[in-house]
DNA sequence: GTCGAACTACGATGAATCTCGTACTATGGA
DNA sequence: TCCATAGTACGAGATTCATCGTAGTTCGAC
């Protein structure tokens, strides 16, 4: 193809939706993810994450954790890195991501 | 009747689970009860916050804020008089309730 | 007692969504 | 080139859920 715009389509900062994030939030799987990438740290191979859900589920749940604006996806080789939007997130819902992501499960 | 325990059934406060914060707050039509109660601080009728749903559907709303232990619920005669949390759920969630009501919708 | 107001209960309906399997694409190595 | 790996796309099934209407309950006023 000519102009492939390979990207993957992420909100701006600005875009993001607080009833998007406690939607994205809310399920005990993408929660999990986000817990995960966060943990870590740096970017992740988001497969390397493991999950009791298949492969279509677990890129149904990157999809919706994307489009809400939580995480930034990359493509590399094959994989896709991901990692949280703390810096978007913060500046926009300050304290959100912390109290969610310190709360015990 | 003769033991008629007429409370509303709460959740403790180490019974709330972040999911169902969450999910209960992800909903326009109960963040914006939410506000509002949060908004004018003492116990309101919950029936004088408007909304463009009808009774029933407010009814729905109100108990799925009541049974995540986001807002709490005491019988005035034929009122109902709704306040959110506050105490618990900073004491349980620092800094959550706070991010998600200061965020402009 | 009777009436209205506030709210709840219940069933129905349509939309969203979580899950999966299968098929497909793309990348990189042998 | 051939193939394995990582991920996506699409459709289907089951569940959840937001919404409503109608009926029923409870309380206070008259």
């Amino acid at each position: 193809m000519d102009t492939m715009s390979d990207e993957l389509v992420h909100p701006e900062r600005d875009e993001i939706r607080i009833e998007a994030v406690l939607h994205a939030l809310a399920d005990p799987v993408r929660l999990h993810l986000v817990r995960e990438m966060d943990r870590i740290g740096v970017g992740v191979a988001c497969g390397a994450i493991e999950l009791p859900v298949t492969k279509s589920t677990r890129t149904h749940h990157l999809r919706t954790l994307r489009e809400a604006g939580v995480i930034r996806m990359r493509k590399e080789g094959t994989s896709r890195i991901g990692t949280v939007r703390r810096d978007d997130l913060d500046a926009r819902y300050p304290g959100l991501l912390s109290a969610i992501l310190s709360a015990e499960s």
